[in-house]
DNA sequence: TTGCTACATCTTTTATGGTTGCCATAAACT
DNA sequence: AGTTTATGGCAACCATAAAAGATGTAGCAA
């Protein structure tokens, strides 16, 4: 690889020369800035930014830490996060946590070890006190960290709020309520509150089931033990569209017709909601949104600027077929 | 952030020794052992891997070039393949190229400044010539360049001819085959040799389409013109879940039952393969295990180990409930 | 006892590729 | 004459690694 003395003799100038041409500092005529030019493509130069980063002790590299990218919420969230952090000069180093908090810890202390400028955590086992300790920036995506960590969230109250509405509204009897992982405390737990609140307010019979976050198979099971011990459900809000399409896979395996016999309403709206059979009646996240959101926030806590704690998007309800 | 430097000096010794005990080499005594691990726990230190990466002239960083991660095909891939680069100590810069040769050469030259050791391409776009003057350790996915970049894919005239053959198999007569994009020659484009020999062979009325990579919106058009145009059309390979996923929510919009009006074989397997309804017959590739070769082979690269140009792994068929 | 070698242990120096500040020099302008 | 423009050269810096060098100690033969 050439470097910037390999450039500097074939242009015949200074190397001190070649880095201002690059960095568009001090005075440059123009026939030396284009003799450096001509070097640079005759020698396919490429500058060092390993060398640059070390320099200005900023890397423009952003770790972005998820459960799973295969997940198609992540996927389409680290897909528009790649997108704008691109767009504003930055890179995206992807780790995959699997939930696993050893493994989110390792990440943690890799991504500082290689001198990201921030971190983007969408995993969520951790404790804060890791995070606490370290002045780097930070953003959380659906955690509210008791400290002050910025975090990007969407109006889950209201999702679940709409969700359980719409199913009492179009009929339903027993409503079943199948939330993500209650143990850790965040923003999503408050589409459980929500469904709570409202079946308890309008006094509507219901079941509550827990899943952690997976791709199918866990969710496969729970579906089949939810209609073995619940017969009678005609009505269930899923906490993703992930879970929901495994509960129309399974209903369609035991022969319940949607949504004459059970009608369903998932969360997230992936891009696949709309087009599996029938098509998924969802509360919308905004995640393109929260991904720019994200990224400027991050962005923003490395450039010293101040940020809001709280970062909640709306929601908003899609009905489709399954309700 | 605490520096070789502030460790040497809390355990009073010079930089060196510190670097040696972090690397272990040349003689240390256990008692300056000991001392140098108390500094460093002391001050949190870690090492900043960006200057050994300038310095090793190595960054342990493989690009990952890709058109969509969220395209379940890719965000799968991608899932595995930071899993494994993961465990032999290698991080993964994402980067999605949205299939545009532009953004593709950007990103090849960013992933060159940025001194990754390695980049792994399943994008599509690019001239061969723009790999061709870079020693930079290259894996392609599915795409078998002419000159000596090694190629991981699957056997895509095998899965052709197994897709092909169950549809006729199963009474079939006229049979659509939706290719992806045939202007690139990739391995992919196999599917549809063989789909041709096939149903030349057997002498069955076909119909092919053409549709670029993209996640839905486009595939509904196509399939909807399909059957506009070929009423008659019984039978569908699909050269991809997803796309093989927009059929059946069309055919569902205008009425065909599947599988007794119509059979479809998409190809792929990904996840949600199995759990759309009806769960989708199709053609799997080996996903994992694609992952794993690349990321072996991209490393060995690195290594200066020798590897072989062709990469194929068998495929298989996985009947479900679509034929 | 001396001298030599071998080796353990740690330090000094140089290198990695690039940026920047400072000073020197000189020509071209006000 | 003084300012602006243009360039070179040097040193310091970023955090780390490695080659080479310094120092001390032990073993062993003369």
């Amino acid at each position: 690889m050439a470097t910037i003395k390999d450039v500097a003799k074939v242009a015949g100038v200074a190397p001190t020369t070649v880095s201002r041409v690059l960095n568009n500092r001090g005075y440059i005529s123009e026939a030396t800035r284009k003799k450096v030019y001509d070097a640079m493509e005759k020698l396919d130069y490429q500058p060092n930014e390993l060398a640059r980063s070390l320099y200005r002790k900023k890397s423009n590299i952003i770790g972005l830490i998820i459960p799973n990218v295969s997940h198609p919420f992540f996927s389409e969230l680290t897909n528009f996060i790649e997108y704008y952090a691109y767009q504003a000069g930055y890179k995206v180093l992807i780790c995959n946590s699997y939930q696993d908090s050893i493994k989110e810890k390792d990440y943690v202390e890799m991504l500082k070890r290689n001198q990201v400028d921030g971190i983007i955590i969408g995993s969520h086992t951790l404790d804060t006190s890791d995070y606490l300790n370290s002045k780097l920036p930070i953003v959380a995506i659906d955690r509210n960290f008791d400290n002050n960590i910025p975090f990007i969230t969407s109006d889950n109250y209201y999702g679940g709020k709409l969700a359980t509405n719409l199913l009492i509204e179009k009929g339903c009897k027993k409503i079943a309520h199948i939330c993500g992982p209650l143990e850790i405390n965040t923003p999503a737990n408050k589409r459980y509150q929500a469904f709570i609140d409202i079946v308890t307010e309008k006094n509507v019979d219901y079941v509550i089931k827990e899943a952690k976050l997976d791709i199918y198979k866990s969710y496969e099971k729970i579906a089949y033990k939810l209609f073995e011990e619940n017969p009678d459900i005609d009505g269930i809000f899923a906490s993703s569209d992930m879970i929901a399409a495994s509960i129309i896979y399974v209903a369609n395996e035991i022969g319940k017709k949607i949504p004459t016999d059970l009608k369903i309403v998932g969360y997230d709206d992936i891009n696949l909601a709309s087009l599996i059979v029938p098509p998924l009646t969802t509360i919308k996240q905004p995640i393109k949104e929260m991904a720019e959101l994200t990224v400027k926030v991050i962005i923003n806590q490395i450039e010293k600027r101040n940020v809001k704690i709280e970062n909640i998007l709306p929601i908003s309800l899609i009905e489709r077929k399954t309700t």
